[in-house]
RNA sequence: GGGAGUUUAGCUCAGCUGGUUCAGAGCAUCUGCCUUACAAGCAGAGGGUCACUGGUUCGAACCCAGUAACUCCCACCA
């Protein structure tokens, strides 16, 4: 024989990865078959994979694959996200390596670069998936800035202005100062960190004299000086502030009442205003009201009728509104103005302060609250039917544990943000007219009609600068793939839409899944899928997040090159249950590999036999035991499926297939070394074989390909493969069977024990009686106790062997006749040892028995199982004693 | 500050409506084997006050209350 010893996937990785390209396994197109659609959560298109994407994906592939084989038409819908923060801020980078400034460019020109950048390096993700052994519908891939889906997002915001679900305003938005955008609030991460609390005086316009004349120079108060103490954490937006805010039953300050304040260093006068706002017991009790730089200060200056100062650019330096540091960054600006204060007497201290600040969850730029001019989608009335969908069951998130979370946020649900101040996207399609005047219209030409007939005057119209945030085209990302925008009653979307599984992670809930929710009942008035599985977090072992910024990331590509595609999808499924993270160790991988080997080898031996058509079949109870077996296990692993449970069901997989078909089934039928095996036995383990192949499959696509296409399974035609193989169906059960095999498994395991204590090696025949006491034919299994336990001599006795080690399963007395190493002694304890033990049990089943509530409160089938185990220890206790009397002769 | 979740073997996790023989799996560990499918293997073994404290019950890893630690989500205390 001449087939490796250990199996080598590199080569048949690429070479069943092109034979199922070709023979278009994984094109999906309608027909009478149900359908079985998953569309990908579409990667960042410039990005590249990680074990995110690893794990996500690899789940996929499991649920498409196993829908192929039972007969399901499988559609997996790839494709990439336009992704506009990251990529245009990849694209800046680009261009500024090349000496390049955006500001420079036309947005024409940027677009162009933009476009350039995306042919070049989008899709190299798609390209690693194929590697992991991705079975998507390759023809289907979609990007979210193709032309169909970007009209689709254009219609989609037409319709929704038209309903009046979306509209402009003015707010407090987060603004990005490196990616100078806004971005929502699901995009910020708080992030607690060390600050300083600056206590800055503040004087109060004509009080000097009046409070100095009524008190004393010795004796003043802090409360009625002529100043007045407030604390912040930004000093450097105090030229921005347009009032001081005191508590109106706050004591301390009821001279302050009416009163203005002076603003240090540019001695501007503001009001002092009273509001329950202000929390007596925090810092000074004196707010300094600022409200273009901080949101709750916005509302208190919109309730007090407070002008807006914005003394911020976009980039995030002082403008001349500010009159001092005017062009110096924000942080910079801190330092010195504390500096300023503290030459003119007026930073009376400061102290040590943590607190949350939010950062940019692409730039890591700490954000900036800035009011700004912005598109809002209105989310009450979509957020509603898109809760009830998930409480009433008809979209199952699992683990369920996201349903409260969910929850949670669809009904504390704000206006989403849908303007984006980048280039990279779809531009909003509102119209300006010279004095700002505006329409929303699919085109110019539409739009200057919308002009003529509302009677607004124009001469040129420019179109809206911003687009639209990333999710507002990834929303309809199930129907837009499908065509279901432009043509909303074509073939694909009535076949193929709602889907049936959504796999992603917990994370991008809201900013992703909830959405696709609403825009499904919005647009198409039905649900987008009917389960969200959502996986976990990838982490290292460390339980830190996986990122390129910690570099504790292993490279994908690189684990597929050492321990094989299928090994790391094993690795990668071992221990992911739903919504749990993943503590990614590489051993996981390692154990995949060498479970493929255990596959490649359990060929090997297979492969190797030869068959005598004259031999008698032999094995007829293991092969009958075998078929039972693999249908237990099937439904078991059907049953984790049926539940998502898919580390469970490979789990279930692997060890029946290296439990039971290796170390069990293969050891009981293989035939002696160099010895033929028979005809009836040959063909129903090759059988076995390629169900196990089977159901392994969606685990291991390749190496269950390669194997399938041996010639050990006679000649296949082109498109007889592995992956469109039909799953094995569950057939009957005989559990008697299987239990009375399981006796004999702890036979042989009893017989192994008594060679390792005895140390009798395995290759010395031993002799073997039995006294049985069950219901067993023992002569039925006696082969295979031979085989396992290299066992000679087998006798059916009927009293008790002297002299002998002996055990007892279940009610079955054994013995092994050992004359030379035997030791009456420790047999004696040992015999000993159990006998406690029996008593003690019988002691609580007794105690139990006899407790008259017990008797009374227990379920009958409790109370017989009780009477069970009674019985049973007593049955063996008998033995014992019997077997300690006859070593005491 | 509010809400949710987690805590079971060295590690990662099961344990369904409380009830089979002092709690299960995989990995790791230990011991013995290079037995012609596989040392990426085989055979065997050890390992747990089910976070803690109370309670309910004939009976609790499971139900209830409290405590502690960790995780996540939400939130406008300068």
């Amino acid at each position: 024989m001449n087939i490796a010893k250990t199996y080598q996937p590199t080569e048949a990785e690429e070479k069943w990865y092109q034979y199922w390209l070709d023979h278009k396994f994984f094109r999906s197109v309608p027909d009478e078959r149900e359908p079985y659609t998953i569309v990908i959560p579409p990667p960042n298109v410039t990005g590249v994979l990680h074990m995110g994407h690893m794990l996500n994906n690899t789940i996929q592939d499991v649920l498409v694959r196993r829908a192929r084989m039972k007969g399901k038409n499988a559609c997996w819908v790839p494709g990439t996200d336009h992704a506009s923060i990251a990529t245009e801020a990849k694209v800046v980078a680009m261009l500024k390596e090349k000496g390049i400034s955006k500001k420079d460019l036309t947005r024409e020109e940027f677009l162009k670069y933009a476009w350039e950048w995306k042919e070049k390096y989008g899709g190299i993700i798609l390209e690693q998936l194929k590697k992991l052994g991705a079975s998507c519908d390759w023809d289907r891939t979609r990007f979210t800035m193709d032309e169909d889906l970007s009209e689709a997002v254009i219609d989609t915001f037409i319709h929704l202005y038209k309903k009046g679900w979306i509209y402009r305003g003015v707010r407090m938005v987060n603004w990005d100062p490196q990616g100078k955008t806004a971005v929502s609030d699901e995009e910020v991460n708080r992030k607690e960190v060390n600050q300083k609390l600056y206590y800055i005086q503040y004087k109060i316009v004509n009080s000097e004299q009046s409070i100095v004349s009524e008190n004393s120079e010795t004796h003043h108060s802090p409360f009625t000086t002529h100043y007045l103490t407030i604390a912040t954490t930004r000093p450097e937006t105090i030229m921005a502030d347009t009032a001081i805010c005191i508590n109106p039953n706050d004591e301390r300050y009821k001279h302050l009442h009416g009163k203005k304040a002076i603003i240090p260093l540019i001695n501007r006068e503001i009001p002092i205003i009273l509001d329950e706002y202000v929390e007596m017991d925090f810092g000074t009790g004196c707010l300094k009201v600022t409200p273009a730089h901080d949101l709750n200060d916005y509302n208190l200056g919109i309730k007090h009728n407070l002008p807006v100062i914005d003394i911020l650019n976009d980039d995030g330096t002082l403008n001349e509104k500010a009159e001092i540091l005017v062009g110096v960054d924000r942080f910079a600006a801190r330092k010195k103005i504390a500096v300023l204060l503290e030459e003119a007497g007026q930073l009376e201290k400061v102290e040590d302060y943590k607190s949350q600040i939010g950062f940019s969850e692409r730039t890591d730029a700490v954000i900036e609250p800035k009011l700004s001019m912005q598109w809002f989608c209105k989310m009450e009335e979509m957020a509603k039917p898109a809760l009830d969908y998930v409480l009433k069951g008809d979209i199952k998130l699992i683990p369920d544990k996201f349903v409260n979370t969910y929850r949670h946020w669809m009904e504390n649900v704000h206006d989403w943000t849908i303007s984006r101040q980048l280039w990279w996207g779809q531009r909003i399609p509102a119209w300006y007219n010279e004095k700002g005047q505006w329409v929303v219209a699919k085109t110019k030409e539409e739009a200057e009609n919308e002009f003529r007939v509302s009677g607004l005057e124009f001469s040129v119209l420019t179109q809206e600068d911003d687009v639209v945030d990333t999710w507002f085209s990834s929303w309809l990302w199930p129907i837009s793939v499908f065509d279901g925008f432009k043509d909303p009653n074509n073939a694909d979307i009535n076949y193929y839409y709602p889907t049936n599984d959504l796999v992603t992670a917990p994370e991008i809930l809201f900013f992703w899944v909830a959405r696709m929710i609403m825009a499904g009942h919005e647009f198409r008035g039905e649900v987008p899928f009917r389960n969200v599985y959502l996986t976990g977090i990838v982490r290292d072992k460390l339980g830190r997040k996986m990122s390129k910024s910690l570099g504790n990331s292993p490279d994908p590509l690189g684990l597929i090159e050492q321990y094989g595609a299928d090994g790391v999808r094993v690795g990668m499924l071992l221990s992911s249950p739903a919504g749990n993270d993943l503590m990614f160790d590489e051993r996981h991988c390692r154990q995949g590999s060498e479970f493929a080997n255990k596959v490649w080898n359990a060929f090997r031996l297979i492969k190797g036999w030869e068959v005598n058509d004259q031999l008698e079949n032999t094995n007829k109870v293991t092969i009958d035991w075998f078929k039972s077996r693999f249908s237990q296990a099937l439904a078991e692993i059907e049953s984790n499926f049926a539940q998502f449970r898919l580390s469970d069901a490979l789990m279930a997989t692997y060890k029946l297939v290296w439990d039971d078909f290796c170390a069990w089934y293969l050891e009981m039928i293989k035939p002696a070394y160099e010895h033929p095996i028979d005809r009836e036995t040959y063909t129903q383990t090759i059988k076995f074989f390629e169900d196990v192949l089977k159901i392994l499959h969606p685990f291991m696509p390749f190496i269950t390909e390669e194997l399938w296409h041996d010639e050990l399974f006679g000649e296949r035609s082109e498109k007889d493969c592995c992956i469109v193989a039909q799953m094995p169906e569950i057939g009957q059960i005989n559990t008697q069977l299987l239990s009375e095999i399981e006796t004999i498994k702890q036979v042989v395991t009893a017989i192994r024990k008594t060679r390792d204590s005895k140390q009798i090696s395995q290759k010395e025949t031993l002799a073997l009686s039995v006294k049985v006491n069950s219901e067993i034919e023992y002569s039925d299994y006696q082969l295979i106790i031979s085989k396992l336990a290299n066992v000679g001599e087998f006798t059916l006795v009927n009293d008790k062997v002297a002299g002998a080690v002996s055990f007892i399963v279940s009610k079955d007395e054994f013995y092994i006749p050992l004359t030379e190493n035997i030791d009456p002694v420790a047999e004696k304890e040992r015999l000993l040892k159990e006998k406690e033990y029996l008593l003690g049990f019988l002691k609580s089943v007794n105690a139990k028995l006899s407790n008259e509530r017990f008797m009374n409160n227990a379920k009958p089938e409790i109370i017989e199982n009780e009477l069970k185990k009674k019985a049973d220890a007593e049955t063996k206790l008998k033995i014992i004693e019997e077997n300690l009397a006859s070593l005491a002769d």
